[in-house]
DNA sequence: CATGAATGAGAGTTCATTCAT
DNA sequence: GATGAATGAACTCTCATTCAT
């Protein structure tokens, strides 16, 4: 039992370790020289382990681009939970994606890099789909709560595009706006839009 | 001095092919399926004669990056004469971003791994700062004459991150809008975001 | 004393289990694909005591070439000491060839492989000519009792061929005889060729 | 055109100089120890050159394999041309498996190789059906000439069998039989069976 | 100029074997 | 005894690059 566990400790070590290990050598040396053998020797292990914990450089991949979307989700989530009022919870949603110590260009490229991979990778494709499914579903019912249904869904669709777009533009040099200026600028789209819209009908929001 | 002249107009043609052969191969087949043999069939040219013409890879690749840039921006130029009045100028902009035949998958795909490589190739990134500065300009003086500057700058940088994520997301599945459904969600939001914006100084418009 | 023998046993039954997974797994999935992880995980243990019983994989190979035929002859004999005459022994080594369930494609290709192994193993080949001699012994003697001397060797002979024979072209797809079809059509030549055969010499058979 | 030439006469050479490689790397170090370094090095080419004429080692592996069909069946054909009656025909195809440079310890060895691989490559197994189809058409059709037709399907389907048991024993030892034993051995087994055939029926040979 | 034959480095992967625990 | 973590050699295959023709 007690080496039932520490087994499975090692091997959970192991995989985190290489996870890490060939994100930190993808951010060095791009998606192209993440090679298996300097995954390994990052990680200070013989390149045939690598392919012993991942079955093959494909399976590791996936792990790395997992934790990514993991990791994103997580810090959206937990701001939603802190969110007090539906408008807070849009708030909660846009800045969930851009904490300050994960938008940095080294970050954003290598998030280009896993979409460029989506078409030779099925399940992070799914990921991605599925992580964009939740952010419309949260950003669309918080709005609900704000205006009419139509114009929940486009202001949702307009939050989401400006996100992925921030994150392509951060990609592209520093010169850009760092996180706090892409907040700012897409919380007053979401001012602006308030004001446009039609108010609640009056009974529908009784609920809120 | 004529066989010069003849020798460095054959050169100058076939780098020209060359380099369109490269960029089609990349749309085809993305960043990592662009080797050198492939591009040497699509132009019908032995794969030994690429390396004559260009040195190395990358410096073909540097020449395709320059090309691809070019090649969107061509497209909204085209446009951009065409259109006779600030708004209809907008316009031009937004639609040159997404001709339906080219807002495509793979295409977005492609991109994507062009950019992922940016990191590698600061002579892209430069040129991607380029052309991304020329669309801020061109967007910027034509929502100059519809609305006040600080207005202009605000709604000229929505429309560019919306662009920029438009493509990001085209990328990540087909289930996603197309070039038109693109284009009229942008729009709308220039038309409200006019409906917000300050009334022009009675003079500024005298020029139009 | 006594510890030395659990030692032993413990060893005994490990080897025997290990080279019955081998021998499972290399009808399997033939020679190639026959694996000390595999063998490992067939027999339940971990691959790293494989090795620990079997100083490498050749030893390994070797044991089960042993036992491979071993298992063979050991059905030939099972029938054999059924059988009630002379030509119910004939007919005994060659049912004894083809069990049905044993007379398969996979099973047939696997033993393919093995003899192609041979050439390398010079044990194999000294197994395998025994097995034969063994074969065309006990075909001999009972033809013997039926036949001449000299039509005895040549009818053994040809039995002998055919079994090697249907073995090599069951390999070859599934649309050749099965089982009961090549023994049907051995046996018709066995009875075929007593016609030919002439009669005993009065005396030869009275030893019997 | 003269350049058409060469380059197709020195890729021929090539393919035809790899493919003799390979089987002769095959005959010294077994399937297992045929890869595409040694076969490069027994060829007197760089490793990467095979794969630049054969894009990958199946193929090259095919090509041994059609080319050792063919040559047997080509010996085969040549001597069936040369024959005069069914009954030489039937000789024909016996002796052209068995030339005696070809049915050698090595040779049988590299053909039970091939038998063992078709399960992984459809194409030989294809090959050799077409292979022993194209032989029991031969044999059973020269039969019939001799025979009823069921009775010459029979001896035809004993034949066959025998052709693949005597090779397949071959692989075994040097001790077996040599090329002219077996073929005696099998003429001798048809030369029985025409005693016991039945006579033609009269008029079904009057065209012979 | 142009070809394509040839090279060789390096990729991912498999696997027998060793060894600390 | 037994495990499975770890190594390293070897394999197939790809590809940018060089070079004789």
């Amino acid at each position: 039992m007690a080496n039932r566990i520490v087994r499975t400790s090692i091997e959970t070590i192991r995989r985190r370790d290489l996870v890490e290990a060939a994100y930190l050598t993808f951010l060095e040396h791009g998606m192209q020289g993440m090679t298996m053998a300097r995954i390994g020797e990052r990680a200070g292990m013989s390149h045939g382990i690598v392919n012993y914990y991942f079955r093959s450089k494909d399976e590791l991949l996936a792990a790395v681009m997992r934790k990514s979307v993991f990791s994103v989700m997580a810090e959206t989530l937990r701001r939603l939970r802190a969110a007090a009022s539906p408008r807070e919870r849009v708030s909660a949603v846009i800045a969930g994606h851009f904490p300050a110590d994960i938008f940095t260009l080294d970050i954003a490229r290598a998030w280009l890099s896993y979409y460029a991979l989506a078409g030779q990778h099925p399940e992070f494709g799914r990921l991605q789909r599925a992580a964009d499914g939740r952010r419309a579903s949260n950003l669309h019912h918080a709005l609900k709560q704000l205006t009419g249904n139509a114009e929940a869904r486009v202001i949702a669709l307009s939050i989401a595009i400006m996100i992925d777009g921030a994150w392509l533009r951060r990609a592209r040099s520093n010169d850009t706006m760092d996180a706090d200026g892409v907040i700012g600028h897409i919380e007053a789209y979401v001012d602006d839009s308030m004001k446009l819209a039609p108010p609640l009908p009056a009974a529908g929001n009784g609920r809120c």
